[in-house]
RNA sequence: GCGAAUGUAGCUCAGUUGGUUAGAGCGCCAGUUUGUGGUACUGGAUGCCGUCAGUUCGAAUCUGAUCAUUCGCCCCA
């Protein structure tokens, strides 16, 4: 044994699976995209490394920190750190050729150098869905993108017994309005925003701490506190509570809160024709990203909190303003499938139906058996017609050990070819689960099979 | 970028106030059974105790450094 080798563990914050958890993992991704499919949403792809100046167009402060960056030759390439921004520069390239409102999903892996941690990988699956237009985008189309997330998530948490889960919604129109009519701006509107994202994480006294001290005026202060309580009730508008009359005033000039106000109305009547109870205005949700524009939204699972938002998004406008003088505005959400799954995967937590990873193995005895085995195995394949996982092993061992091996890989059917076989040109079956053996000729076999699978 | 914890067999971990040959379970290999897996029983192999230095008659155990991993904070487009 030599001991300079090289240590085979996987990078810190990356991830990998066996073949039993990586099936698993498959068929998540598959009920995902199959949802997306079958609400109309079309898959493209994008290359992983994008140049730079491309990636960083609009991106602010700390997103440079967080991106896989390097140089080959004079080009100064990053990784994607998420498929929003790439699908912007798709949408401008391919312009001419593209029918809008174009409806996309995909799914694919995203890269960010953060510091690991339970849930939170450098390398992870995203799974998104867009709509983009020119010009205008009916709000309809941010109903669209919700429900067909709230359908996918349904369907994961159906597979996986996940238990239910609510989507917080609101409008950023509503406090952009608001502090335009304050005049704040800038880092103080930003830190306040954080704030606010922050409020249901955190307890009502840090929150009273932390807002006096970034607001620094007690009027303003009192009526950010008092939007939390205000009461919206689909068909009927906003309801303010009489002792907040006069407080609120102002919202009747301002149209941008105006308008928050009515788009999150329109949006929340048309969810509530899907479900009652599972979709919830709450004006915490503001979103970190500075493109959302409109209406956003973040999922939680009721039975797995520390997940935090597990599928989240909204609506933003002038994505595409590095890329093209066209106007594209766009509604879109995306869900963390690495960061919900491969915890749940990891820790066991979800019943993994794994039904093996063959039907049929067939085991030649010794390599004189090897030629009819290979012919038997090809009939099989070609008589399940794709249905049947069908494979074969040359190994010039123990009988014993073959059968373990089939037994490693949870075959189904043993179709044995030994001597006898080859000479008597039968082949045995053997049922791996009943533990039932017959030794019939081929075309029995292929219906002892094909009657089971 | 900041803080905390943990590095012992392939994996999960135990290892007493520093004391002879470092353990368990699972897995692996072999046998009971040379054409039959899963279950059972019997036996076996596997370790520079993360790395380097220091204290000591003696270090897996104490000290320092270093590397790695994990958890949390910041951030999360």
């Amino acid at each position: 044994m030599s001991k300079k080798q090289i240590n085979t563990k996987v990078l810190s914050g990356f991830v990998e699976l066996l073949p039993k958890e990586q099936i698993l993992f498959d068929n998540i991704k598959n009920i995902v995209e199959k949802s997306y499919k079958s609400a109309g949403y079309v898959a493209i792809d994008t290359p992983v490394i994008e140049k730079s100046e491309v990636l960083f167009a609009k991106a602010g402060g700390d997103t440079e920190k967080q991106v896989y960056r390097f140089t080959k030759g004079d080009n100064d390439l990053s990784l994607r750190f998420d498929l929003t921004v790439p699908f912007a520069r798709y949408v401008s390239e391919h312009y001419n050729d593209l029918v809008f409102p174009f409806k996309r999903y995909h799914i694919a892996k995203v890269y960010r150098g953060e510091r690991a941690q339970k849930g939170r990988y450098r390398e992870f699956y995203q799974a998104d869905i867009d709509i983009v237009s020119e010009d205008s985008l009916s709000v309809m189309y941010d109903v669209d993108i919700i429900s067909t997330l709230a359908k996918t998530i349904e369907n994961l948490c159906n597979l996986c017994s996940l238990g239910n889960f609510k989507m917080k919604i609101s409008n950023r129109k509503i406090w952009d309005g608001f502090f335009e009519e304050f005049s704040i701006s800038g880092e103080q509107k930003a830190s306040i925003m954080n704030i606010i994202d922050k409020k249901a994480k955190i307890t009502a006294e840090v929150f009273d701490t932390e807002l006096s001290e970034r607001v620094k005026n007690p009027n303003i202060e009192k009526l950010i506190k008092e939007l939390f309580e205000l009461e919206f009730i689909p068909n009927v508008g906003v309801s303010i509570p009489e002792k907040y009359h006069s407080d609120f005033a102002f919202i009747n000039n301002n149209e941008k809160m105006k308008q928050g106000i009515r788009e999150l109305e329109v949006v929340m009547k048309s969810l509530e024709t899907i479900s009652k109870d599972r979709f919830v205005i709450d004006l915490s949700i503001v979103r970190g990203l500075d493109y959302y524009t409109g209406t956003v939204f973040e999922t939680f699972l009721e039975n797995y909190p520390e997940f935090g938002s597990v599928s989240s998004g909204g609506r933003y406008e002038n994505l595409c303003d590095n890329y093209t003088d066209k106007k594209i505005c766009g509604v879109g959400g995306s869900i963390g499938l690495s960061r919900l799954f491969i915890p749940l995967i990891e820790d066991e937590k979800i019943e993994n139906k794994w039904d093996g990873l063959l039907d049929v193995l067939v085991l030649p005895q010794g390599e004189n058996c090897y030629l009819k085995a290979t012919e038997v195995k090809n009939q099989i394949t070609e008589c399940m017609n794709g249905i049947c996982k069908t494979s074969i092993i040359y190994e010039n061992k123990k009988f014993k050990k073959l059968m373990e091996y089939a037994n490693k890989l949870g075959a189904k059917y043993v179709v044995i070819i030994g001597e006898d076989e080859v000479a008597n040109n039968t082949i045995s079956v053997k049922n791996m689960i009943t533990g039932e053996q017959q030794t019939v000729s081929i075309n029995d076999a292929l219906k002892i099979i094909k009657e089971k699978i």
